[in-house]
DNA sequence: AAACCTGTCAACCGCAAACCC
DNA sequence: AGGGTTTGCGGTTGACAGGTT
């Protein structure tokens, strides 16, 4: 048997609500509040709505405390910071922006800020030739990971550094632009983690740096079965997180490849079908 | 001027979690 | 404990307005 409708849908009225309709409910609503229950609310309150649409409207619209009018650039930060590190979780990410609904913030991700994202998708697609690096022995290529699986290239504007804790030289040949390609899952193929350094948990202003520093900023990470070092996970965190939409600086982590992956080509990277690798940047969490 | 296209956003839908009996 | 009900959530739809051809 399957379940039961919320509400008899022949005898409801359904589309937009007239000015009248939100009188009632907003009346109704101050006088008795819900009642804890949605479903009755329409039959005591005299209205021919589905409680699931009373409520709708309420939250989304009617509340006192609700915010109203365009997202202001601190909102659209938060909104990206927060994008980035949970994904589509709208009401978490709404109940960090007072009088915002969740399907406020929804729409406006998908109206406005998706395609921001997908601009600097275009960005980086259009500059793969500057993505490049170069340590002191080698060529290396630098990857920029997420926590939530998804992985980015990053260049980075800025000085040479070195990366004196672990023994890797690391010195950087950088490129002004900051290319992103979230949401390509990006396949490294045989790649696993080796903890061999601790665990990211830092950040670090590397424009005003000369050097990484020494603790445990950095993880090891191994491309073959007998867990050889191929390259390592840096935090090189340097402002906030949201810099390909704004231009400013990003708590991020970076991952070097080492020699043995620097004839890794982007592009036939990012039109490889191939998987991502399971529990590599999964483990990469802030 | 009309047809078409695009962007916006309120509202709906279905599912899963939470709650209640 | 288990089944039914309600709530909360995220994805999707569709109406409408404004812009473009």
């Amino acid at each position: 048997m399957g379940r039961a409708p919320c509400c008899d849908k022949a005898n409801v009225k359904r589309g937009p609500w007239s000015p009248e309709e939100d009188t009632t409910l907003r009346n109704y609503v101050g006088k008795h509040g819900t009642g804890g229950n949605w479903i009755a609310l329409p039959h005591k309150a005299g209205l021919k709505r589905c409680g699931k649409s009373c409520r709708l409207r309420w939250l989304n619209y009617l509340r006192p405390d609700i915010k109203h009018g365009g997202f202001t650039e601190e909102e659209d930060n938060i909104i990206c910071t927060l994008y980035q590190n949970i994904g589509s979780r709208w009401s978490v990410i709404a109940s960090h922006l007072p009088g915002r609904t969740d399907n406020d913030v929804k729409n406006y991700w998908n109206t406005k800020l998706k395609k921001k994202h997908s601009a600097a998708i275009s960005n980086f697609t259009a500059n793969t030739n500057h993505i490049q690096l170069s340590t002191s022995t080698s060529p290396v290529s630098v990857i920029k990971s997420e926590n939530h699986g998804n992985c980015f290239l990053n260049s980075v504007s800025g000085s040479s550094t070195s990366l004196s804790s672990t023994g890797v030289g690391f010195e950087s040949k950088m490129d002004s632009l900051r290319l992103y390609s979230d949401p390509i899952q990006f396949p490294l193929p045989g790649l696993k983690e080796t903890p061999e350094f601790g665990v990211i948990s830092n950040s670090y202003d590397v424009s005003s740096s000369s050097s990484f520093p020494t603790d445990n900023s950095c993880i090891s990470w191994s491309g073959n079965a007998n867990g050889e070092v191929d390259g390592f996970f840096m935090d090189v965190g340097y402002g906030s997180a949201y810099d390909h939409l704004h231009g400013y600086g990003s708590q991020e982590k970076m991952l070097e490849v080492a020699p043995s992956f620097a004839n890794f080509s982007f592009s036939s990277l990012l039109a490889s079908t191939e998987s991502k690798p399971q529990g590599v940047y999964q483990s990469m969490t802030y």
